[in-house]
DNA sequence: CCGCAACCGGT
DNA sequence: ACCGGT
DNA sequence: GCGG
């Protein structure tokens, strides 16, 4: 039942509705959390996010439902979902489909074929790094049908994209954990070269003990405050020059931006984050002797490589170990519930902006009180140990910019927002 | 009826 | 502004 | 789709 609402959330996804998919995703969760699996009707009532919907999607699988019930909607959905998860317990949704096939047949069937094409034309273009559901949609429209439709026509294809279909095998091929730990030790020794003392840690779904992931995330800092300033773009440099990088993207950060001078340099060489395709060399397994030979073949690989002061490094883990729907929850309960803003720099009070701050995340009873299930979670525990996570200097800072928080600050007071603030 | 995490880059 | 990405 |  967790797979089923997961898919119904994927599908409203899809559909561009991240509304219903935040609800499905909500509800799957709650279901996860549960002791015990559930073996009666009566115990889905008072659980949050198992409203009517979802609690019929479930009523159904447990055979409990009145087919009479249901709309088009309802069964299309269903139908998806038996299609996506058909293991072996799916013996249930097979009844139900054709029992459907009888009944309203006509325009079921016909929302169903349309849908179906839908999710065949999503699955086939959106796998591409760079192509999401919009562009997958128009393409289709437009008649496009192949990966080779869209390589005759180059100049319409983002840099992006390019890359997405020049290395699409390998893209969709999963990365094992082996992969991702021959990675990081290519990216430890370009750190060590650039930076003695300087430490990588594996984030993402790797850390989280998945043993396969789309791509592998890292995480770059210093135990000495201000030394991993300008290391990334050297880190890049080296791996660069030994032909690692078939593609990447930098991204700066408003607050690394600001934090250390206020000169806008675009110097162009003050990222912090870099959003990549690597090429990782294949150890060939000859079948006997077991001695892998270095290189003889190549794969494409997606790395994410992060690079954070250590004031910051609590709130970057965090915010990069996930799930993504965890952080979206994390996130949405730190502003709801607690009146705070949470990113991956640090933990925000919109009221009394910093220096209160600093004062009260520097006990440990603060930290526990406010997040109690942060027992769990050593990075959130040990947050107040890197202090706010505030960049600033003695003549001004900026408290992100105006697109993400709305605040210019000078000296600690507030000099402009804008009209969300 | 409204909000739904919070960012950055390319076109 | 919209779409891509994390 | 759900909760406030
Ligand atoms: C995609 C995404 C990721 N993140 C964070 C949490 C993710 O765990 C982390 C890395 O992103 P991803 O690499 O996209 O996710 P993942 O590592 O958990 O899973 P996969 O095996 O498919 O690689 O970045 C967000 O905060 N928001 C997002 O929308
Ligand atoms: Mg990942």
């Amino acid at each position: 039942m967790q797979e089923a609402l997961e898919t119904l959330a994927e599908a409203a996804g899809f559909k561009g509705n991240e509304g219903r998919l935040l609800s499905f995703y909500r509800a799957a969760s709650v279901l996860k959390s549960l002791p015990c699996a559930v073996t009666s009707w009566s115990q889905l009532h008072g659980l949050p996010y198992l409203g009517e919907h979802s609690s019929r999607v479930i009523q159904v699988g447990a055979c409990h439902g009145e087919w009479g019930e249901w709309g088009v909607l309802d069964l299309v959905e269903l139908q998806e979902t038996w299609f996506e998860s058909q293991s072996e317990s799916a013996g249930m949704y097979r009844k139900l489909l054709e029992l459907l096939e009888h009944g309203t047949c006509e325009e079921v069937e016909q929302v169903r074929c349309s849908e179906r094409h839908q999710t065949m034309k999503d699955r086939l273009f959106t796998q591409v790094f760079g192509v999401g559901v919009k562009t997958a949609d128009r393409w289709y429209r437009e008649g496009l049908r192949t990966l080779d439709d869209l390589r005759e026509q180059p100049q319409r294809l983002t840099q992006q994209q390019k890359a997405g279909l020049q290395y699409y095998q390998d893209l969709s091929t999963p990365v094992s954990r082996a992969d991702a730990e021959a990675l990081q030790r290519l990216v430890e020794a370009a750190v060590r070269q650039t930076l003695p003392g300087a430490t990588v840690t594996l984030t993402g779904g790797f850390r989280r003990g998945k043993s396969q992931g789309h791509d592998v995330d890292f995480l770059i800092t210093h135990p000495e405050e201000g030394r991993e300033v300008g290391l990334l773009p050297r880190v890049m440099s080296c791996l660069q020059s030994q032909g690692h990088v078939l593609y990447h993207q930098y991204h700066r950060s408003h607050l690394a931006d600001s934090a250390h001078n206020l000169r806008r340099s675009s110097t162009m060489d003050a990222f912090e984050r870099s959003f990549c395709i690597f090429c990782l060399p294949q150890p060939q397994q000859t079948a006997l002797e077991g001695a892998p030979h270095p290189c003889l073949t190549r794969k494409a690989v997606r790395v994410d490589l992060v690079v954070t002061p250590n004031s910051q490094f609590p709130f970057a883990l965090l915010g990069w170990t996930g799930s993504q729907f965890f952080e979206r929850e994390l996130r949405r309960f730190s502003r709801q519930e607690k009146g705070l803003w949470l990113n991956s720099h640090g933990l925000f009070d919109p009221e009394q902006f910093s220096m209160q701050l600093l004062r009260k995340m520097s006990s440990d009873s603060w930290a526990l009180s406010t997040f109690p299930q942060s027992r769990e979670m050593p990075e959130l525990r040990n947050a107040h140990r890197g202090a706010a996570g505030l960049s600033f200097d003695q003549d001004s800072f900026q408290t992100g910019a105006l697109p993400p928080h709305g605040l210019t600050c000078a000296n600690g007071a507030v000099t402009s927002w804008d009209s969300r603030v």
